[in-house]
DNA sequence: GATTTGTCAATTGTTGACAATTGACAAGAG
DNA sequence: CTCTTGTCAATTGTCAACAATTGACAAATC
């Protein structure tokens, strides 16, 4: 097998975080072995082995180590001492804990942000939802769902707790969502986007209110609908196809 | 500087979770140095040289790279690529993050826990409610804490959800909560104790009727009293000492 | 036949050397 | 005097070789 280096990494465009470091090797090499394990081009179980990895790569197995670190951090792989890495599976029941913990993180911030609301971050929130309610009648449902994770991102940075933000940040960057971002989303009908919308709105209503409570509530509403149906028909993709490696019945 | 070497790492206990993986070098030097920057040998934002650890160690520079970004996972060193590694300065505000991330999850928990019960779990939750009602005549606050810590991961476990008991136990695992094993827990009097119990005590008996709305009542309850006590004594404990150099105003 | 022990290749852990980058400071230009 | 530019030591990033451990398989023992 042929050294296919490393394509030298696009655009920088701040991983969704404001950081803008260096992107160093190992880092790249996490990105692309990530991508790899979502894409099913590594199964789940599989194990990795430094030397292959740092030959495909083309680099040292120093980086490789590194690299299976971060991916380690987001629980993309299981690396157990002196017995190598393995590709985590990724069952159903996992990506709905995944959706029930980023739900329990950002009704934290909601509260938090509507107890002591921060000028500018109400302002954000309030540009979203603006472009939610114009992106109703459109129907592009992946940039729908684009601006309602960057809303929701708003609010953790409103809640003014870094934990939670970071938190927010790492869980966001978990690959499960760039898998859920492929799936179809025709479940984002005109009709849930409107009440989406609505919801979203209210928890901005809210939080201007400094009432806490209903923030919670009307965020809560849109997150459990959103998981609820996210989840469906993540569950009816496995009864059609048994493949997608990356995710097993668990 | 001669070399301390390694002390080699007393009784494996099985670190608060349940695998028992060898104990690696790079786990023993983030150990070593954790301990180092709670107890305040190492300065909030003070850089740490790599290859001064690693003489001062005596192992080379590999093993506290690797101990570098364990102790980056544990949020108690900010690593910055090509610039280094510096110790992340605990502020008052952070830790009341901590808290307030801790409450959320196990707010979830207890919602989860409550609408699924397993019948192991509420047993041992049964145990843990029964061991806090007899402590609370007795007079040793710091047993109550933990065994009121203990009580809340077995709420975690109960959930069934993996994240968000990996979640926790990361969080628990944050020195921070060595830092506030060693403040005073005088605020554990025995009234509070006997609150604490009780708040307890009602969150396993909605668990037991299946009434989640009941067991996040109660549960944020205690862990509010929780929190607002401890960081009450926190605040006390900075005004009187300036030292205490992990614990920055922030 | 089941269990233990010995051997070996494959793989991870560790090391020391070299390359690349950073931040600081000094010298020079405006 | 302020700002830019060049140089340099300190430090991090990477590499390739060596050491230690693992798991598997075969041989020996009970």
């Amino acid at each position: 097998m042929a050294a296919p280096l490393l394509r030298l990494a696009a655009a920088n465009d701040g991983d969704a975080d404001g950081r803008f470091s260096p992107r160093t090797i190992p880092e790249q090499l996490a990105e692309e072995l990530g991508a790899d394990i979502v894409a099913g081009r590594r199964k789940a179980g599989e194990r990795l082995i430094e030397l292959d990895l740092a030959q495909n790569f083309g680099v040292s197995r120093g980086p490789v180590r590194e690299a299976l670190r971060i991916l380690e951090r987001k629980r993309m792989v299981d690396l157990l001492p002196r017995r190598g890495a393995y590709v985590r599976p990724l069952s159903l029941k996992s990506i709905a804990d995944l959706f029930n913990v980023r739900l329990a993180l950002s009704l934290l911030a909601a509260r938090t942000m509507a107890t002591a609301p921060v000028e500018s971050y109400v302002e954000t929130l309030a540009r979203r939802c603006t472009e939610l309610n114009d992106m109703v009648e459109t129907s592009d449902p992946i940039a729908f769902a684009r601006v309602t994770t960057r809303a929701v991102r708003t609010i953790a940075h409103g809640s003014g707790n870094e934990l939670l933000l970071e938190l927010s940040i790492d869980l966001a960057n978990q690959t499960v969502w760039e898998t859920i971002w492929k799936t179809p989303l025709d479940y984002l009908t005109q009709d849930v986007r409107r009440e989406a919308a609505d919801l979203m709105a209210e928890t901005l209503e809210a939080v201007r209110k400094r009432d806490p409570e209903a923030a919670v509530r009307s965020l809560r509403l849109l997150l459990e609908n959103d998981r609820d149906r996210a989840l469906a028909v993540l569950t009816d993709l496995r009864k059609e196809a048994g493949d997608l490696s990356a995710i097993s019945s668990g």
